[in-house]
DNA sequence: TCATTTGTTCGGATTCAACTCGGATATGCG
DNA sequence: CGCATATCCGAGTTGAATCCGAACAAATGA
């Protein structure tokens, strides 16, 4: 793989619009055929276009996917990022809620495209490009920290962090793609918030005592 | 793909060896080449044996992978199943530690070559057979509350086993896979012990009040 | 305007991995 | 031993990913 020379960036408008009709053809591809049924030909024909021009901007079928991957963090940070200052004063169940209520939107979007995408996503991006949405959701329980100064008592952030943020993209990842879920999405937004203020209220009261 | 018919069952002790060499080549070929770089040839040739007898035993590449998920399967469960009746005696902070340290030990054995297998499979969502593990977990929560019978006033079982079943095997693959993790395993220990102790302590003490 | 250069598209040709086939070899049983 | 059945094999077929070079379109500049 990796054909390295030869890449091509598109500086017309009719290039841009060729790689854009590439990528959303990825995504409709994926929903329509699976992972197995998603041909470079498939792709292309869906775009409307020569396999060849699929790879005058992509060295392979994997930077196709590469693609869609940031197109999908791109809208999670879109969805996110400017709502922080907003966010921050929830209540932290609110917070939860809130943030648990437009990923599953998000992932449900245009007939689930983005969930069929991130349930294969590992598949293909075995090196964690899910960073930048890990990083912006840190971001945001630090600025939420800050804004709640009895939280600053909590113990180990990083950790707690990590747990929740990775809980909760793949647990409702998980859910979503259940064909018979168990319960239904709104006691697990419960839940999950349950988990969280209990925690805090835990933690706080902890220290007070000791 | 799917060739259904002309499909044997190893009967003589050595064609369950060669079943056994291509299984066991599977997870090498994984750990060494990674999910694209490992091909028929490949598993047969680090088995030992011709392309064609892999053929005999599975109807295709899939079929090869299928085999190492439930080997990895029956292993997990062969980890708890035995050791229910001990484990529902833990304090809740121990049987979390001690679930979650097994867990990654296994993992992490062979140079994590069931790490390398779970972190491509686990997302795998179409044929979800992650399900044994989650009813296994599921039934272990089931006879620890019932070993501790002031936790049967906890509400929502189904939906917050789901929540940390499935946040506790995702959070430790993302964890393990993670090659640069920002703290080390105990604190992920410990924080996913207090989690779920505090949210105990939260639900119960919330009834004892209202 | 037109010539030239640079960007874009295309689909047939090539490569390589999954999978098939039919024969060779081993086992086990009377 | 000799037949029947199980197992093994690897060259050959098929089809998808990728390459390539020619045709077409846009930009440039005189």
């Amino acid at each position: 793989m990796r054909t390295s020379s030869r890449q091509r960036r598109p500086t017309q408008k009719r290039a841009k619009a060729t790689v854009n009709a590439i990528v959303e053809a990825g995504f409709i591809s994926l929903s329509r055929h699976g992972l197995e049924g998603t041909t470079t030909r498939h792709i292309a024909e869906i775009a409307g276009v020569g396999v060849g021009s699929l790879y005058e901007y992509f060295a392979n079928k994997e930077e196709v996917f590469d693609a869609m991957h940031q197109h999908v963090v791109r809208e999670v940070v879109a969805l996110v990022q400017p709502r922080i200052p907003e966010l921050v004063r929830l209540d932290i169940r609110e917070l939860v809620a809130e943030l648990l209520y437009r990923y599953r939107d998000l992932l449900e979007r245009d007939d689930g495209r983005y969930l069929r995408y991130m349930s294969y996503a590992a598949y293909f991006a075995p090196r964690n490009q899910l960073e930048p949405i890990t990083q912006l959701l840190m971001n945001l329980l630090v600025q939420y920290v800050m804004h709640h100064p009895q939280l600053t008592r909590l113990g180990n952030l990083p950790a707690m962090g990590f747990i929740m943020i990775n809980g909760g993209i793949f647990t409702v990842i998980r859910y979503l793609t259940d064909p018979n879920p168990a319960v239904d999405f709104d006691d697990l937004v419960r839940g999950l918030g349950d988990m969280v203020a209990h925690f805090v209220d835990g933690e706080l009261g902890k220290s007070v005592n000791s």
